[in-house]
RNA sequence: GCGCCCGUAGCUCAGUUGGAUAGAGCGCGGGGUUGCGGACCCCGAGGCCACAGGUUCAAGUCCUGUCGGGCGUACCA
């Protein structure tokens, strides 16, 4: 990459000028480029120069000069280094190897801007992990579309990634149980029967629907057992078929979990009593008040969590701990955990979970997403599971589309509120950003097949003549593919999936205006060869940041 | 009360780790095609970046406080 290029060489007439003694050697000073808002001041800035201006007491284009004295850059990169301002070094990058990039994009192909920081370490992707107590809901459609750009990204970066799903189907947690109290109402309901719901209950309507498939599928079966059997045959049912509904709403969604991680299955192992009885040992879990506590004040957090109930049972933070030590045992290099904002509580405690167990907190990181707000219209509309007015997943794809889905939910940072306006996603399908993008990659298609129509042979990058592109849209449009390999790295290392939606728009945009400027086919056979060449990098670039963002690349629309 | 997130154009949001004259989409006003897809392009109006202090050569960005919004603050998950 260009930046790391002239970067290297900054660091290096820094060295060299200190040794020379034009320049005192003062403290660490961090060597890097920006990327200057106004475009006519390059493609890339440093203000290393003011930065030890004020450390020297000397002016800073004083030193900036200097050090644009020892610059030696690497051939072909830059067409011009300029000092403007209070001391910026400008750096404008030669049309030449701008053209590079044509080639290098066309020869890497689906490969572009790939790299490898991650080095094939295993990092394991936890996201969504929806409790079994119905479908999986709008807010956590969100982390479904976050975790499944974040994990291409971290794969385009040299990660072996898996993605997991926790489910957690303890029958004893007192979420399930409650469910299954909820479910035996409405199936008593259903036959008659004079039931009401639990206070603390579940109140959605789809439990009502559940109960109906159930005395569709299994009649009173249940009817004449035990209020206890009851309960036990029918959080089993109901654990299954949730389980299944939501392993068929991520299907729909295009998202393929790696694992589907049962909670269930720690319990049965003793997995859980096991890390509990390890912290005991290890003297940071303490008995209080008849229950077993986490002593997570070590560990950074300000109050201490019960692990085991006075009741014996062990609690959600006691399973979790264990689970995350299952995911380090299994050899995971990295954890990432995607998180919904209820959740922001857990955070703290989990994080002290697992360094009492002694594992490098470095190599966990939980990421909060915030709150979809759904709009119907002007009304909002509430999204609580335990609420009752859930408004499932599998209604905004059917409503708006997978591809808008995916889109609307990664278009903005994920620690921001993102307001969803049903009616507005419908109602302006033809408006909706994400078309805008598709339509750039169908126009570049529809483009290549008019070359085949007309005998026009795409060519063989080898023999094509980069020189010819040289019309401004034409070098605007590749400063925009040489940005790919840098926007994937930087929206992996830094959580920031949303860029490459952000970087989608801006490539489709400018693709439009070569597009509008710059006719592709014409009777000058290495213009259009060049040109061609350049469309294909275009919908190379194009594909990478649609497949990252999971949104499909239509030929035709 | 305490903790986390948010407050930037009429609306929805970006803002490249503190850099030069604060950007995009939608909406609004005006223009553009005897051409490979007009689901497109160009121009314009529109801002005390919630407020007040502070740090710095430089603050939308960092610190402190205030105000407003969301969420959390269980031996629920």
């Amino acid at each position: 990459m260009p930046r790391d290029l002239l970067t290297q060489a900054l660091s290096h007439a820094l060295t060299q000028a200190q040794n020379a003694g034009d320049l005192p050697k003062s403290a660490a000073v961090e060597v890097e480029l920006q990327i200057p808002r106004d475009p006519r001041h390059g493609d890339f800035s440093s203000s290393l120069a003011m930065a030890l201006a004020s450390e020297t007491g000397r002016p800073a284009r004083e030193i900036a000069e200097t050090i644009v004295r020892h610059l030696d850059l690497p051939a072909d990169i830059a067409s011009s280094v300029g000092i403007a301002g209070p001391g910026f070094i400008n750096f404008l990058l030669s049309p030449v190897w701008l053209r590079g990039v044509v080639r290098t994009a066309l020869e890497e192909g689906e490969d572009y801007g790939r790299s490898n920081t991650g080095q094939g370490k295993r990092l394991l992707l936890e996201f969504v992990s929806a409790n079994p107590t119905g479908p999986v809901a709008v807010v956590q459609g969100r982390a479904a579309a976050i975790g499944d750009a974040l994990a291409r990204l971290f794969e385009r970066t040299g990660w072996a990634v898996s993605r997991e799903y926790y489910v957690n189907d303890a029958t004893n947690s007192t979420q399930v149980q409650r469910f299954a109290e909820t479910l035996e109402a409405r199936y008593l309901q259903q036959l008659g029967k004079e039931a009401p719901v639990p206070e603390d209950g579940y109140q959605g309507d789809y439990v009502v629907e559940m109960a109906e498939q159930l005395v569709a599928a299994e009649g009173d079966t249940y009817l004449s057992m035990s209020h206890e059997q009851r309960l036990a045959a029918l959080s089993e049912y109901c654990l299954k078929e949730i389980v299944s509904g939501q392993q068929h709403d991520m299907a729909a969604f295009g998202i393929n979990f790696d694992t589907w991680f049962m909670e269930s299955s720690l319990h049965e192992d003793d997995q859980v009593s096991k890390a509990v009885e390890t912290l005991k040992s290890a003297g940071h879990a303490y008995e209080a008040d008849d229950a077993l506590w986490l002593k997570a004040t070590d560990f950074g957090d300000d109050q201490d969590h019960v692990l085991v109930r006075r009741d014996g049972r062990p609690t959600y933070l006691a399973a979790d701990i264990a689970y995350h030590k299952n995911k380090f045992d299994r050899g995971f290099d990295r954890l990432i955990d995607i998180w919904g904002p209820d959740h922001q509580g857990h955070v703290r405690r989990t994080k002290a979970g697992v360094r009492a167990l002694g594992y490098d907190p470095s190599r966990f990181e939980i990421l909060i997403h915030q709150w979809v707000r759904l709009f119907r219209g002007a009304e909002m509309v509430r999204m609580s599971k335990r609420a009752g007015d859930i408004v499932p997943l599998s209604g905004l794809i059917e409503d708006v589309g997978s591809d808008a889905a995916r889109f609307f939910f990664l278009m903005q940072s994920m620690e921001s509120h993102l307001d969803f306006d049903l009616e507005l996603a419908k109602k302006q399908a033809a408006d909706n950003p994400v078309y805008y993008v598709q339509y750039a990659h169908a126009r570049i298609c529809s483009i290549l097949r008019e070359a085949e129509e007309r005998g026009v042979s795409l060519p063989n990058i080898a023999d094509v003549n980069l020189d010819r592109l040289e019309h401004a849209d034409e070098l605007t449009l590749i400063r925009k593919l040489a940005d790919l390999p840098y926007e994937v790295s930087q929206a992996a290392s830094r959580y920031e999936p949303h860029r490459m939606t952000r970087y989608a728009r801006e490539l489709a945009s400018t693709f439009h205006g070569f597009y509008t400027n710059c006719r592709v086919l014409s009777d000058d056979a290495d213009l259009t060869a060049a040109r061609l060449a350049l469309v294909q990098a275009a919908l190379t670039a194009l594909r990478i940041a649609l497949n990252i963002i999971g949104v499909s690349a239509p030929e035709k629309m």
